[in-house]
DNA sequence: CAGTGGTCTAGACCACCCT
DNA sequence: GGGTGGTCTAGACCACTGA
């Protein structure tokens, strides 16, 4: 059992895909063909399903691309149409800013309600609080407050404030998975038109975001950008091609789960 | 080759594939069970392997779910992690409001270079230009503007502006396929102000977007929504867990595209 | 235990592309 | 024509599930 793992498991489809994966990553630039699948059968000793099989896992991640009578070949890179849950330093990175940031407040607090809503979890209950002011290149960008239920996490503030809440969940196994961030417009407060150091306009983008893994409600966070300084590039798709299944998902009497906690079915349907 | 196709196309594995579609759209529920692989093999005469095929596929698209040992299962729906492209009035229907149209100003103008630019056109090229007031429930939502180039569809406004662009476009067969907002917070202008009949703020959330066909840019328009009556939610996906291929791709000297005009592989990467 | 999906074989013919 | 992917067969054994 601890032999004959060639590289990517024990099943030989899965020893193809390896491969070919470290093909893609290490050797092959966009464009690029693979070996055909009569090739890979030989080097394998598999037969061609099992090569199709490995192929077709790579196809539908969109690493690769068929085209009949020619070859298969390196995909370029995907279109992207889906926003991902970064934290505040990847993005500014990825923005080509050096992200700072400057904790404001923290401790433990009881959950206002509208938290406590909606993480599902009982008014007042104990939660992590931290307040940070953010900047980018050494200016102020974004005030944002965090809750973190205790329970899930209790040590999460030991060492102070983590650089990476992210990053602190993860090491404690809540992998965030999925989130859902709400976008609005409004006038700061006082309060934040002096962190943020704004002087002509007091407008802010902001964003209230739930965080989660899989089922579970980890995290909720408000955040509050300087209008003049930040927006949200929010890719596109065309509208529902989709197959709908249930005609009429007759409603049932047992079997219903926490009301207030939607899954991620629910994502995606704004408002 | 005219007979013979029974309901899904040529193949076998599309009968089957399209077989299990109206299966599942007609007559299963959430979680029902679909025949079993071998029962299939049997009433469609066709071996396990191109049974497997069909619902590959439709495991693929979400709609079918596998348990080992069990059966396959109708998926229940699942989370949209994408934004569509949608129009003002299928949104505003979507959150159980009544949408409105007041045509504020129509007719063709020259690009400015904002928008010839986001389109990749000529500055001064000739364009649809339409500036509309959209409400909601009677009460007005945001003013949008909207900019399309003549060329693509010299007819548009011929019949005064149509209910909805996109059908328009839809029907001239410029089908919207993606596109791509950019979602900002700024103060109103005193017009705007006007228009929208905002008292208390002056807040605003703004979006641009731009719209494609494909590669070809179809429009673009700018809205200003009121800051107190609307919100954008944005569905997020768990942080990169793709493979990303080319460890460096070679500049290349020919085969050089239209510069400006991004494809879908640029989308996502916001700033 | 019987039934299900998961993996795998060793062939086959076809449609397509490029030379 | 020779190579590529696309489809398809008729079996096989395995791992898992549920009664």
């Amino acid at each position: 059992m601890s032999r004959s793992r060639a590289q990517g498991g024990e099943h030989k489809y899965l020893a193809v895909r390896a491969y070919l994966a470290d093909l893609v990553t290490t050797e092959l630039d966009v464009g690029d063909a693979i070996p055909s699948e009569r090739t890979l059968t030989e080097t394998f000793n598999v037969s061609r399903m099992t090569v199709r099989q490995a192929v077709d896992a790579l196809v539908n991640e969109g690493v690769l691309e068929r085209a009949q009578g020619r070859g298969t070949f390196v995909a370029p890179p995907r279109a992207d149409f889906e926003m991902r849950l970064t934290t505040f330093g990847e993005e500014a990175r990825r923005r080509g800013m050096e992200p700072g940031t400057r904790v404001l407040e923290t401790g433990a607090a009881p959950a206002p309600s509208s938290v406590a809503e909606a993480l599902g979890r009982p008014q007042g209950s104990p939660m992590h609080h931290v307040v940070r002011l953010r900047s980018a290149d050494g200016s102020p960008m974004s005030v944002e407050e965090v809750w973190i239920p205790c329970d899930l996490a209790p040590d999460l503030l030991d060492d102070g404030v983590p650089p990476s809440m992210y990053g602190a969940l993860r090491e404690r196994g809540l992998a965030p998975t999925w989130g859902e961030d709400t976008i609005s417009a409004s006038e700061a407060t006082t309060q934040e038109q002096a962190l943020l150091e704004m002087r002509g306009t007091r407008a802010v983008l902001r964003t209230v975001r739930r965080t989660f893994a899989g089922d579970q409600p980890l995290m909720y966070s408000r955040s509050c950008y300087r209008g003049d300084r930040y927006s949200v590039v929010v890719p596109l798709r065309e509208a529902r091609p989709m197959l709908v299944p249930r005609p009429r998902p007759v409603p049932l009497d047992d079997d219903v789960p926490l009301a207030t906690v939607p899954t991620p079915a629910d994502a995606g349907r704004a408002d």
